[in-house]
DNA sequence: ATATTTGCAGACAAAATACTCTTAATTCTT
DNA sequence: AAGAATTAAGAGTATTTTGTCTGCAAATAT
């Protein structure tokens, strides 16, 4: 089950792990994430060049430079973070993959999906950055062999 | 958002026609499927395929040949058709996708998670292919351009 | 028996995704 | 001003997923 895509999951540990570690305003310097992380570093770079082109971050070059949060991690909710990771139509699509159908021509599975799909949504959306660092305390984001 | 693979669609629509169609015990050629739904023949005989390989269909060749069910529509959970079609480790790996990970050094996302998940896998696990088809009169499987 | 219809199996091709590398632009340090 | 550190950008490669093709095996019909 893939439902976020491998740079998608990428960037989400990549902006947990800048959650998790907030201590004050500094930037995260991308090579040192990519490092505790065990992620390419030139991939991550790619990923948090698109969150900075969204807006979502804020990156700064030379040396101490590196990537930061524009808002609170409060702020942050998960549904903006996947939509600009995943596509903002992410929340659109039909779970199953089809295009281009909805209430108008039904397949037999929609009615479904939408109850599932439409939970989903809610939880995204109601959920921050900071409400996920909450659910534990170790910062547990590196791969576990 | 791609929960379902492909090929997974691909599976599901077939089946979920097959349950829709179903007049009395006949086999479904899968030729005509294949026209019918916009599936390439291959692909979607590579698929079933396996659904029969793993004694979810059963196969006849020669003419009149084709695909049908072993058991009733009513006794086929989605839960299943989801573990033949994508995997028996569907429900157990990370949503995000992380592997080898777990209860003993969860990540800031695994209460979050497990939550998401065990929900699914739950309405998954009580829904049947019949009750798929319930959901709508018309058996619109079909893309819609 | 032989020919026809069908699914089975595996090799092959194309497309999407994931990852790498090289070069440029920006900022800092001295 | 020169050089080092760091992200930006984009070309290039590898792997996975998706899709195609070709021939074989089983069942039927004549
Ligand atoms: S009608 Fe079926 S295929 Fe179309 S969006 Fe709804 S669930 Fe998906
Ligand atoms: S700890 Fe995190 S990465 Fe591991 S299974 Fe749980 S949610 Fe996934």
């Amino acid at each position: 089950m893939r439902v976020i895509s491998k740079s998608g999951e990428y960037g989400l540990r990549a902006l947990l792990h800048m959650a998790s570690n907030q201590d004050n305003e500094r930037f995260f310097n991308i090579r040192e994430m990519s490092d505790e992380l065990d992620i390419s570093f030139h991939f991550l770079t790619k990923i948090l060049q698109v969150l900075t082109q969204k807006g979502i971050l804020q990156s700064y070059r030379g040396p101490n430079g590196g990537v930061g949060f524009l808002k609170s991690a409060e702020e942050i909710t998960l549904a903006e973070l996947v939509r600009a990771l995943e596509g903002d139509d992410f929340f659109d699509k039909c779970l199953l993959g089809l295009p281009g159908c909805g209430e108008r021509q039904p397949c037999p599975m929609h009615a479904y999906w939408m109850g599932i799909r439409n939970n989903l949504k809610d939880e995204f959306e109601t959920t921050s950055l900071a409400d996920l660092g909450k659910n534990t305390r170790l910062q547990h984001l590196r791969l576990i062999a």
